[in-house]
RNA sequence: GCCCAGGUGGCGGAAUUGGUAUACGCGUACGGCUUAGAACCGUAUGGAGCAAUCCUUGGAGGUUCAAGUCCUCUCCUGGGCACCA
């Protein structure tokens, strides 16, 4: 038994008073140097892992998982003489701190900075390798600093501006939110219904990127599905706009621009800047229009322009006008009442108002009702959608409402009953009227009653249709996205200021970039009321005051305004924490500069990461902010790569005992420190790494742990034993075949990040050294035990340091390290990892019959092994006198005789 | 509904990518050491059978000398998206 607890202590000291880990300029010991003659430095290895929220709770086991994995890959590769660069940072903006501040009036940054003292301390704990002298945190000025920076580079070049509109908005947090950050109506923090409110914002124009980011992925070594998800969020479909003439108004109030609610996105939106809608035209986005000869209706959404000017009385229809513009009104009033969850709840339920208009189907000369309806989204497409109910369960659900009017009493009579057609034959070959949703054909098919497209299937009817309805100019081809631009104000204190200052006039101008950092002022009162409360900083507006005095003076005199800087006031909102932590892999490798966020050369040495480990929860935003952000400053000249993260895994969740996630309420919560106090933090380590696939969700087992915690007792106890002779004939051969073969495997499991497998392998050396020991009383010699150790290391560090020292009788101290982490990874030697004899399964016809045992150096020669197979007992006995059809020989492999 | 990931012993999981299915660990049983204990040592451990042998990777087919691995269909579990036209 040795005390791990003080080994482990002792050792955490000397890596850390040698500075062993650190790898930039900020000072410290260059690994490798003692390591020997092969180091290649031209080989830097960036491994990251997400920076972590630092909350109250301290780690939990799950980052000890990712944070171990990566620590393994940054010591074997340190050990191969690579340079490896490992940063750590905390991601220290954010609600969570403000929120406690609320309720116990303690200081966010008083609470941040013990947060991260007591992730610091356990992190040392369990031994991973970081790069301390990089650490960075969010919140601190000299980082937020470049945060407002980068702000002030998207704003002179427009990617950074303000839009009125809808945004989500949170009345629980008291602040907007990001689409993203909506989940299922709720609020992703705190669960509360989110609510629609109109409020001007400021956005980053991530949509000019869409379509880079889309095929970006292509060039990128991440998991498969992470790679769909993103390209789910950003949702590019190609489609078609109809323009649709529109009959039955009476008079309008002068022509207008734009179509929809959709705006301010990449030019060939579907909502974008070549649709116009007015009184006369109505445009629709459809990735059907193949099934045009069909169309029935037309609906808008309640936020379409039309319908609010038909409310507003500024678009009249010929026909009972008054009536229309009532209905209308009073449709919008109800769904701009609904919330999320109300639209939710109501399901697929329709309802709608028609608002006297007619579409003209060029196609069929066909006038089509136009309704409002908010089964329809504004900011989808162009806002409003061709109603085909014969090959949609929504349109045929509409015509349903609409044709049950009647019955239902109620009093919109304006309506005409919607007639459905079929267009489509489905594989089942039903040809008759659809009358029940059941029927609704919306699969691949032949058409019918389609004119020119009769007979042909559904694909290449929608090429056929558009080119027709291209050339004829009724409809543009368009590519349609889901990705918004990203709202990143936000009305909260605990964030980076956004450095924006207005005048008298209210128009913004940006912090002059000597001024930055823009700081956060420290007299607020927490509390929120619904405005930022930044507003309730004296000094805030005193140093707002000042600046503009100071920089545009020329503006106040010509303008007339007060001398003072009175009428002037700051940006209020913080941006959100996804802005700070979309760049800090940028920062991390040249952290200390003061002059710019990173240099250059810095960059470019680094980046792109190798390995990112990341949870599988940030997959959309942060990655798609991250990777947006690489691209704007790759268009800035900062640096030439496209893509941040060559290479991303995710971390499994390791579960509870039961099975289940751990949560406090459950009970069911394991605390490293806890585990590392018992067992030692190697055996955390390992027993973390052995659990299974990194990838996979694995339950928490405790008897498992100790399983890990004997493993490393037994290694203490074979490697101590000082005063055995080395072993010597065949066990030698034996056991260094084996330690060779280990070698290996480990050397091949680590890239792969098949961390069990390379444990799996070290147990059975180890168990075959320990029968050598008990049957033979002798043990390995110094130098094989040294090389197992060195394979050791990455994964159990205290422990390899430990006995490096007591058997290589190499001392270290704070003030001088030389222990196994500075040594060279072993050398595999093929030749004694070769076995001698090797067995190749004999098979007939498909079964195994026989093992054959073939001398390592014959297995090349085809003809001898199969005539050897052949003439074994056990074999003939199934030959039996038959004749071989065919005999196969998969060198080294197999053998199969076919009768 | 759509898009992913995954189903292998009592449990966590291996399987060189088409070549001996169940490595390694846990658990269990029996034996040893011990006054005693097990966080010690040894043996066994997918199922059926005295045995030869047969069966077995969610299920059903197929390709192949050979399938956990490839193809078709299907059933479950987990995750993501969703009135997106």
């Amino acid at each position: 038994m040795y005390d791990q607890n003080k080994v482990e202590e002792k050792w955490h000291q000397i890596w850390e008073k040698n500075k062993l880990f650190q790898q930039t300029e900020n000072g410290g010991a260059k690994i490798g140097e003692n390591g020997g003659s092969d180091v290649n430095d031209s080989e830097n290895i960036y491994l990251l892992f997400a920076f972590a929220y630092p909350s109250g709770s301290g780690l939990h086991v799950g980052h000890v998982e990712s944070k171990t994995a990566l620590d393994i890959l940054a010591r074997y590769y340190r050990m191969k003489g690579k340079n490896v660069f490992f940063p750590v940072g905390w991601d220290a903006f954010g609600l969570p701190a403000e929120n406690y501040a609320i309720k116990t009036g303690v200081h966010p940054s008083k609470t941040t900075v013990s947060a991260i003292d007591t992730f610091r301390r356990q992190i040392k704990r369990i031994g991973i390798s970081y790069d301390w002298a990089n650490e960075i945190a969010t919140s601190h000025p000299e980082y937020y600093r470049w945060t407002q920076w980068l702000f002030l580079q998207m704003y002179n070049k427009g990617l950074a501006y303000q839009k009125d509109g809808k945004v989500n908005w949170c009345p629980s947090c008291q602040t907007v939110l990001a689409n993203e950050q909506v989940v299922e109506g709720l609020c992703e923090r705190c669960d509360s219904q989110v609510e629609q409110k109109d409020m001007r914002q400021w956005y980053y124009q991530i949509t000019k990127y869409q379509d880079e980011l889309i095929s970006g992925l292509d060039d990128v070594d991440w998991p498969a599905a992470t790679k769909a998800q993103q390209l789910n969020w950003i949702g590019k479909k190609t489609g078609i706009n109809i323009t649709y003439k529109v009959e039955g108004v009476d008079k309008a109030d002068g022509a207008s621009k734009s179509g929809g609610a959709s705006k301010a996105g990449g030019a060939e939106q579907a909502g974008g800047a070549d649709t116009t809608t007015s009184a006369d035209t109505i445009t629709c986005f459809t990735t059907r229009p193949d099934t045009n000869f069909g169309a029935a209706f037309i609906v808008i959404a309640p936020e379409h322009e039309m319908a609010t000017k038909i409310a507003s009385g500024e678009i009249v229809p010929k026909e009972n006008s008054v009536e229309v513009m009532t209905n209308v009104a009073n449709y919008l009033d109800l769904a701009s009442k609904k919330t999320e969850l109300d639209r939710q709840q109501e399901g697929k339920k329709k309802s709608g108002a028609f608002t006297g208009l007619y579409a003209v189907n060029d196609l069929t000369a066909k006038k089509m009702p136009i309704w409002v309806s908010d089964f329809v989204l504004g900011g989808f497409g162009t806002g409003a959608v061709v109603g085909v109910p014969g090959h949609d369960t929504r349109d045929f659900e509409f015509a349903e409402y609409v044709n049950n009017l009647e019955k239902t009493g109620s009093k919109d009579t304006l309506n005409k009953k919607i007639e459905v057609i079929r267009v489509v034959i489905g594989q089942d070959g039903d040809d008759s009227k659809i009358t029940t949703v059941a029927q609704v054909q919306e699969e691949q098919g032949t058409m019918t009653n389609s004119d020119f497209l009769n007979g042909i299937n559904i694909y290449d009817a929608t090429e056929k249709i558009m080119d027709h309805m291209e050339e004829k100019g009724w409809g543009k081809r368009v590519t349609s996205y889901r990705l918004r631009d990203w709202l990143i104000s936000r009305q909260r204190y605990w964030g980076t200021p956004i450095p924006v200052v207005y005048d008298p006039d209210g128009n913004p101008h940006a912090i002059e970039e000597s001024h930055l950092p823009w700081e956060l002022p420290t007299d607020v009162d927490f509390k929120p009321t619904g405005e930022s409360p930044l507003k309730s900083s004296q000094e805030f507006a005193k140093r707002t005051k000042k600046y503009v005095v100071e920089v545009h003076s020329d503006l106040i005199k010509e303008k007339g305004w007060d001398m003072s800087g009175e009428g002037w006031r700051p940006e209020f909102d913080t941006m959100d924490t996804f802005v700070d932590s979309s760049w800090y892999f940028l920062r991390y490798v040249d952290s200390r500069n003061t002059n710019e966020f990173a240099r250059t050369e810095q960059i470019e040495k680094w980046l792109p990461v190798d390995l990112y480990m990341i949870g599988p929860e940030h997959i959309v935003l942060h990655l798609l902010y991250s990777r947006f952000f690489t691209k704007f400053l790759r268009d800035e000249g900062y640096f030439k790569f496209s893509e941040p993260f060559k290479k991303m895994r995710h971390q499994g969740m390791i579960l509870g005992p039961d099975n289940k996630k751990m949560s406090k309420s459950k009970g069911n919560v394991i605390s490293p420190d806890d585990i590392i106090t018992k067992f030692g933090a190697d055996t955390l380590r390992v027993y973390e790494m052995f659990m299974g696939p990194l990838e996979s969700d694995k339950p928490w087992d405790i008897r498992a742990v100790i399983g890990i915690f004997k493993f490393l007792q037994k290694i203490h106890k074979l490697v101590a034993e000082l005063e055995l002779e080395n072993v010597a004939g065949e066990a030698k051969v034996k056991l260094q075949r084996k330690l060779h073969q280990a070698i290996k495997k480990v050397s091949d499991d680590i890239p792969k990040l098949k961390f069990n497998t390379a444990i799996a392998f070290m147990m059975e050396f180890v168990n075959l050294w320990q029968d050598v020991m008990i049957k033979d009383s002798k043990t390995l010699s110094k130098e094989d035990k040294v090389a197992f150790i060195g394979i050791l290391a990455p994964f159990a560090p205290f422990l390899a340091d430990e006995l490096f020292e007591t058997i290589s009788k190499k001392e270290s101290s704070d003030a001088s390290y030389s222990g196994i982490h500075q040594t060279n990874w072993p050398e595999f030697s093929q030749e004694l990892a070769q076995d001698d004899l090797i067995n190749i399964p004999v098979q007939i016809n498909g079964k195994i019959r026989a093992q054959l045992e073939v001398e390592a150096d014959k297995v090349e020669d085809e003809k001898a092994i199969l005539d050897m197979a052949e003439k074994l007992e056990s074999i003939k006995k199934y030959i039996d006198g038959q004749e071989i059809k065919k005999k196969i020989y998969i060198k080294g492999k197999i053998i199969s005789l076919v009768v």
